[in-house]
DNA sequence: ACACCCGATTTGAACGTTCATACTGTGGTG
DNA sequence: CACCACAGTATGAACGTTCAAATCGGGTGT
């Protein structure tokens, strides 16, 4: 059976000190002679002892644990981005010492009020914040009340995200769709057409300009604007834009979604039987994998880490001018993949 | 600006009584003078005050938190499921006043030594289990410490799931492959085939002894054994699967797992061009929403429910015999769709 | 009139840690 | 030789809560 759990009090009279010099052991190493502290680190070890979390967090106020709100409908096949941050923050945050807690809210308002909760009842440290648009009540509540966040996804909508006080990762959609189409046309696709959205400005642009930047000089602007279609980011609007962007001559997509790839390739399979689709599709979803759908694939361990450095580094009162870097904008990795070809297997 | 967080003491000196009755209205409410009672909840309410869940967790040793392991690959197309699970756990929980801290771990020694160390440091209350298996060491360790645990999924591979001490919630397969058997019969098609896996005996053979169920009386055992087929659990494998039963006749089918209904769904597509393609998923993903797949539903909500309200009645010191049922079986639901047919869009 | 009980409230102590400060001994300095 | 600096260690207090036990004012019963 298990002992009863050993304090600091039981382990320094075990050892022969103070409690404090077991402390300072712990937290702050170089304050106590080498002699000492092996035998105050072997009795640990021996032990097993850990530092009470709630003991620490009510003397010092801090609790070393991290707030996310999780959406409610996040399904969607897209959700899974934010499913797989979650992952990944999670181990980026166990590796940096910290816990991750979520939370769910149903609106910006609801969510304010939870932080709030968490700050005053459970000192939580820190947020990660997902979704912030220009002028987020969010931002402005933890600003003006002191409270250290980090953002995935830029604040779009309103001015130069990169003049924002406050830190963001995101990904960089246009450097994303122009590598898609560079490999596109490596590839002997000349004319390469992108599928975009009608709603969400900010983000469809971005993705679109990629494809702009990497098809300008080889055609001309008319020509190019003869080769994009926006859609409803559903399968059938990108089947649609397939076939109209199909009908204009392209010959590969790039879509500003895997939703719509989907869409694009499954059109491409039936209209175009003899040949593999050369579709592209955004955020490497399961179902890119399922069915070799080649994507593009965001830097979700990366983003995942550097928001919690990002954090880290704020909370541990790091230099204000050193550490991470603020902004952070990294680039999709393309993932490549032979479509697989269902109708006629052998 | 927020003036200094109010405590027990601030409060009660405010309202003119001791620390203990503001302390009691909150947890023992009955103790106090009704007039008194509602004097301090209006102070309470006035000052916002929370109570610092470090301090009573310091004291009671309770930390109304759980803890839950996140699992690194998750990925694939029906890593989804506990993804939704965590995502209604987090507001199961929310809602009986729990929070919900996250970890990862590679394998069940690592989450051991994880919960060990949580166990410890952060007393957290209790846990949900995922993926138990019959001698899991991790339920074996939970039990001899006397941890409280609900696992989601019945312990599969040994003896009788309802023998076992511990509680769990788990998802009906046999009744959710059952009711879809059913509901394609009832729409006509007579020869309705199962496509199963290869590997996962346990719950496999319980989603194909479904359909057996709702197919026996009208098949005789050998046309039964010519209607189904087993695969890995793969696009390709549904696909070949559905053209192996569709050669012996089959005219419907329902699947173990909406990867295999995919691919028999897109074969079936472009081997029969005029028809919808009758297939039915299981575990409701992402995709089958996006191509208009009917799949069974399992009822996440509902067992994130069951876990908390089993784990809240243990933890709040429940009488022994009452409280939920240790052990259930939840049916999923079907969910109808209409194909959506991306070839010919107009 | 006294002892007694009971509901309502208060007080002292404890949970395990860290901060601020106080203490010790050793070696160097005026 | 008295003094000081300093590294190393120890002590008191505090964080905000709850448990256990003490106190306070009325009634009641005999």
């Amino acid at each position: 059976m298990v002992r009863k759990k050993p304090t600091l009090v039981s382990l320094a009279e075990a050892v022969g000190v103070s409690r404090q010099t077991v402390s300072n052991v712990l937290n702050n190493p170089e304050r106590v002679k080498a002699a000492t502290r092996d035998r105050v680190l072997q009795a640990i070890e021996e032990s097993g002892y850990r530092p009470s979390a709630a003991a620490r967090q009510l003397r010092t106020r801090r609790s070393m644990d991290l707030g996310m709100r999780l959406r409610p409908a996040a399904g969607g096949i897209s959700g899974s981005v934010l499913d797989r941050l979650l992952h990944a923050l999670t181990e980026a945050a166990q590796d940096s010492g910290y816990r991750l807690t979520l939370y769910s809210a149903d609106d910006d308002g609801e969510e304010i009020a939870r932080i709030e909760d968490l700050l005053h009842a459970a000192d939580l440290d820190g947020f990660v914040l997902t979704g912030v648009h220009a002028g987020d009540p969010r931002v402005e509540w933890l600003q003006e009340h002191g409270v250290p966040f980090a953002c995935f996804g830029r604040p779009r909508g309103g001015p130069d995200p990169f003049a924002v006080p406050y830190p963001w990762v995101d990904v960089d959609g246009a450097a994303g769709t122009a590598a898609a189409t560079r490999f596109l046309r490596d590839n002997g696709h000349a004319a390469v057409g992108f599928v975009g959205w009608t709603a969400d400005a900010a983000a469809g642009k971005e993705r679109r300009d990629g494809w702009l930047r990497a098809m300008s000089g080889s055609l001309s602007a008319g020509e190019l604007a003869e080769l994009q279609a926006a859609a409803e980011d559903t399968v059938e609007g990108g089947a649609d834009a397939a076939r109209l962007l199909l009908e204009r001559g392209a010959e590969a997509l790039v879509c500003a979604s895997d939703s719509l790839a989907l869409g694009a390739f499954a059109y491409l399979r039936s209209a175009v039987p003899g040949r593999n689709p050369a579709v592209v599709g955004f955020d490497d979803t399961p179902v890119a994998e399922a069915i070799g759908l080649s994507s593009l694939s965001p830097p979700i361990i990366r983003a995942a880490r550097q928001i919690i450095d990002v954090l880290s580094h704020r909370l541990s009162g790091g230099p204000e001018g050193q550490g991470p870097r603020r902004h952070l904008l990294l680039e999709p990795s393309l993932v490549v993949r032979t479509p697989r070809d269902l109708g006629r297997t052998t």
